[in-house]
DNA sequence: GCCAACGTTGGC
DNA sequence: GCCAACGTTGGC
């Protein structure tokens, strides 16, 4: 089983937003980067556990864990011509960007902040810390996924 | 609000 | 294929 982050920015998406969803569920949609798009279509498998993070917040914090509970699926976004993700160049026979749907696994009972990720040892190479990283899509080691769950409590 | 870093677009 | 211009992300 693989770790992972998922970066939103919780005026789009927050995480109580996916407590009030139904099921706790919630398809992955708009995300439009190549690079986490195929960490979504090829690396992802269902039960892989990843770190929920809002970004754009004071301070950013890690939420809670989710889990991936569907993968290959075609971002319905794109066909949608009222949505701000809409791709006119999207072809719904061979669809440009697919994606995944998580479940919500379980709040951390203390959200971590970014500025204590950043402090902390172990996390030095952690994607989400690396300078100018904004991929929002990211893997997570064991290690760093072991040492952020501590950190939130669990 | 600022701005550095990054990804994409499009002219050549 | 190069690279300048542009738009976006996201921490601060």
């Amino acid at each position: 089983m693989k770790h992972w982050l998922l970066k939103t920015d919780p005026d789009t998406f927050a995480w109580k937003d996916l407590e009030n969803a139904p099921g706790k569920k919630t398809i992955w949609d708009g995300v439009r980067n190549y690079q986490a798009r195929n960490l979504m279509r090829d690396d992802m498998s269902v039960g892989d556990l990843a770190l929920f993070y809002h970004s754009q917040s004071d301070p950013p914090l890690v939420m809670g864990i989710v889990s991936i509970t569907k993968t290959g699926i075609a971002d319905p976004t794109q066909f949608d011509r009222k949505s701000k993700y809409y791709d006119a160049d999207a072809n719904p026979a061979e669809p440009r960007w697919m994606t995944i749907e998580i479940g919500l696994e379980r709040a951390l009972p203390k959200p971590v902040p970014l500025p204590d990720l950043r402090v902390t040892r172990g996390l030095e190479n952690m994607v989400l810390l690396r300078r100018g990283s904004r991929l929002s899509v990211q893997p997570v080691t064991d290690k760093e996924w072991t040492i952020v769950l501590r950190m939130g409590g669990l």
